[in-house]
DNA sequence: AAATCACGCAACCGCAGTGAT
DNA sequence: TATCACTGCGGTTGCGTGATT
């Protein structure tokens, strides 16, 4: 792979001259082909590095500070659904990473609700945790936000591609909430959270 | 004031999936 | 069809910092 033969390769937290570094080349280029960023730019960062760096913290998407009691509850209850499925848990958190949603449960919600071990989702505790063998067969255009399958497949199926529509609806009479570079309509139309929110609802009670 | 501990976050690692050639 | 490069994900680790002793 690249940075093999590119003698030392940084390690560790990023500077602020490498966060501009990098920046600027996504000013430019756009994201992606983060391997080729990384040679471009000159960072001794390999790409994988350079796509999390810019994911988990330099996109301007991406929001810091707490989380909010709307958001734990969200979280709380995505996660009861879906499992440690953290990238389709944040997808449905707006401005949220998979990286942060992760460490949020791992140190603050999983003391909460007294989930014990690290990490662990007992099998029972996730209707759909994960595994291989389930089929995770629906999937939205753009991203891998895959549907688990069961019994609610279809329902959720419902709710998701009805949401889509709606959420045309929503943001074609609005501002994006973000820069247009990252604005995604499944995830930042707040009245699509709210329909997405109650549309589950009726998931819960099985729980 | 120094040492230790606990917590929180950022980053790394390994693997799997996908697309291009 | 096979191979390779690239991307994305979940799990894990390491470091910085504040609190406590």
């Amino acid at each position: 792979m690249e940075g093999a033969g590119n003698g030392e390769q940084r390690k560790g937290l990023w500077t602020v001259e490498e966060d501009i570094i990098l920046m600027d080349y996504v000013k430019v280029h756009g994201k992606g082909k983060w391997n080729r960023a990384a040679k471009f730019t000159g960072l001794k960062r390999d790409g994988k590095s350079c796509r999390l760096r810019w994911m988990n913290y330099l996109s301007p998407s991406v929001k810091r500070g707490a989380f909010s009691e709307e958001e734990d509850d969200l979280i709380i209850r995505l996660h009861k659904l879906l499992g440690n499925r953290w990238s389709l848990i944040a997808g449905r958190i707006p401005g949220r990473t998979d990286n942060q949603v992760k460490n949020h449960w791992n140190i603050h919600l999983s003391k909460k609700l007294g989930v014990k071990g690290k990490y662990k989702v007992s099998d029972s505790s996730s209707e759909f945790s994960k595994k291989p063998e389930a089929d995770f067969s629906i999937k939205s255009s753009s991203n891998d936000r895959s549907i688990p399958s069961n019994k609610t497949e279809a329902e959720l199926q419902n709710v998701l591609e009805g949401s889509h529509e709606k959420a045309k609806e929503i943001t074609s009479t609005q501002e994006p909430i973000l820069t247009s570079d990252f604005y995604d309509p499944y995830l930042y139309a707040p009245s699509l959270m709210e329909l997405l929110d109650e549309s589950l609802d009726f998931l819960w009670h099985d729980f």
